[in-house]
DNA sequence: TTGAAAGCGCTAACAG
DNA sequence: CTGTTAGCGCTTTCAA
């Protein structure tokens, strides 16, 4: 392997110092655009570039972002990683990834191990915050962004959908198409979203002064909606829900499964099914859900400007908490009421 | 925020040398028990971690993998992510992501930022390498693994699962069943995973005296799998296909949604459809998908294994290309030979 | 085993 | 505008 080319050959090749080397390199300095070009010259020769350490090591800002995240079996973290990824990458940073499983230490060890990579930030996907941890990156100056997640503490900045305003969608939307027994599927306890979302269902249930059906447990995961959707389903006709609505779209699709192909009944014939993120399978014609549009676009636009402004003024106001709109999207899983139409 | 806590604090609090306190935190270095034991209770009480950057500076090795994808909508690779982001923070690295588009010099502009961040390694997912770039990782002393592709040239590790066998398993398998009208929706050429599967697939087919009956170009793209289909199969019935081996899952799906949804044809009934991937959407029952699986557990092991040896021994001999045995996933989406049993 | 000293490759004042 | 001079926080000889 050949020689490591760093300014100092550069500068000796361009016949200039190395700080010179340094200031063409770097963006807003002043240089004479005869130095710049002898440099580029030689850095072209050489096949210099700088190297990102370093200039972390001085300047103190690494342009790097820390990731973690706990679940692409969820297909909205791929597309949001995806996204995330390129709209930082254009903004002339990079993502440094960590996997956390949910267990409890597991986060607080990650994020650890993230500050230890100097980072400029933190963007948390589908994970808690504990306040050590949360205390830990305020002391090291080190923003954090939660994605769809948030913490009712102060001080953190949180990007979600409109959750509640989405789990009452969901409920009107079904109340609509004259469903009697309106039932609900959860996800795990422990996610703001999930709260959310059953608090604006249940909100516009009672407000129509019906009950919630029947109540499963799925945790957010594939497994525990399936057995959650088969001791729902799996009873006699008179006690069995007409309309679910299911926390997320990951686990609608067990659900479906379990509804159509286990029990053989039709949806939306017998069983109306709303789901919510409108991940692509949604769109599928073998599930062509209805569900809620979590917008991946708007909400990494908007971590992603959240994150910049906290980079670039670590003093400024109380980090915000931000919660976009989100549509229904009507598709053929659940009976449509008359004259209704899409919101997407 | 606090003042930033360094080794030279640490080294006054605990009363000794800053290089004592350096050689606590590296494994393998002298220090007595007693020093040891001082530096680690001043260090816990500052809250002291080493400073990685600074660390890989002067060591030469950031602990920092780059990893290139292009193509999350194939589930193939969220899932490959995480193992991958997983079996190399048990080794304690990690993985720096670059989303890169396909497009000819975006690749190659991509690795080089990756090289400015002085990454010990690089892996590269379903994206084609250029010689240019080859050899400027070569020279700065960087080894690539190629995961789910390989390249010819010489001197590039490469991981992939052994897709001419795979392609030929889905004609046999089909072959047995007693298709008369075979077809193929091929992916992007540019891929040795098509190329391969293409030539598996013919290679069986044409030693049973079958020709290709059809030939679809899917690009390895819903949308482009989506068309083809709809020319291949809205014909009249003499002239449509009674099989199709699809050259991923991911187009299989959109696939099987034109035979069944848009034409109304029924699967297995009228069409048997083999995909190659098995993601987690082939087994949902809506699709239940034939299909080859890619062992992405196996294949990520491989990977590492790959990349610590180059990594370690950089003289080793010429890096190795692996190719991973693929069994074949029976369900429902194809016709199944008498006696007939799923390999995995 | 330990401390002192010399950098890793770069940026950022500071004079000139 | 440009060169000189200090470091950034750490590892690693080299002597002791």
């Amino acid at each position: 392997m050949a020689e490591k080319v760093t300014s100092l050959k550069v500068a000796e090749r361009a016949g200039v110092s190395q700080s010179a080397v340094s200031r063409v390199f770097t963006p807003g300095a002043s240089v004479s655009k005869k130095t710049a070009d002898k440099v580029r010259k030689a850095a072209a020769e050489l096949g210099y570039r700088p190297n990102v350490l370093a200039r972390a090591m001085v300047s103190g800002k690494s342009r790097i972002i820390g990731l973690v995240v706990a679940y692409l079996e969820n297909y909205f973290y791929p597309e949001a990683l995806e996204k995330l990824s390129n709209a930082l990458q254009e903004k002339g940073y990079h993502v440094l990834v960590f996997m956390a499983s949910q267990t409890a230490g597991n986060v607080d060890k990650v994020v650890e191990e993230i500050l230890d990579y100097q980072v400029d930030g933190i963007v948390m996907a589908s994970v808690a915050m504990s306040s050590d941890i949360a205390e830990r990156c305020q002391q090291a100056g080190v923003p954090v962004v939660l994605f769809n997640r948030y913490e009712d503490r102060e001080g953190v900045a949180a990007v979600t959908s409109d959750n509640f305003a989405g789990g009452r969608k969901a409920a009107e939307f079904l109340l609509a198409g004259g469903h009697q027994r309106i039932a609900l599927i959860a996800g795990w306890e422990g996610a703001s979203t999930q709260r959310d979302r059953e608090a604006g269902f249940r909100s516009a249930l009672s407000q129509a002064g019906q009950p919630v059906f029947a109540r499963g447990k799925g945790e957010f995961k594939a497994e525990a909606a399936r057995d959650a959707a088969r001791s729902m389903f799996d009873v006699p006709p008179d006690q069995r829900p007409d309309a679910v609505f299911v926390a997320n779209d990951h686990m609608a699709f067990s659900v479906m499964d379990v509804i159509r192909f286990e029990l053989g009944l039709s949806i939306p014939g017998d069983v109306s099914v709303v789901g919510y993120d409108d991940v692509p399978p949604a769109a599928w014609l073998a599930y062509d859900l209805t569900t809620l549009r979590q917008r991946a676009n708007l909400m990494v636009a908007e971590t992603v400007a959240t994150l910049m402004r906290l980079i670039e003024t670590p003093d400024a106001a109380a980090p915000r908490k931000t919660a976009l709109d989100c549509p229904l999207i009507v598709r053929g899983s659940a009976r449509v009421p008359l004259g209704w139409t899409s919101e997407g």
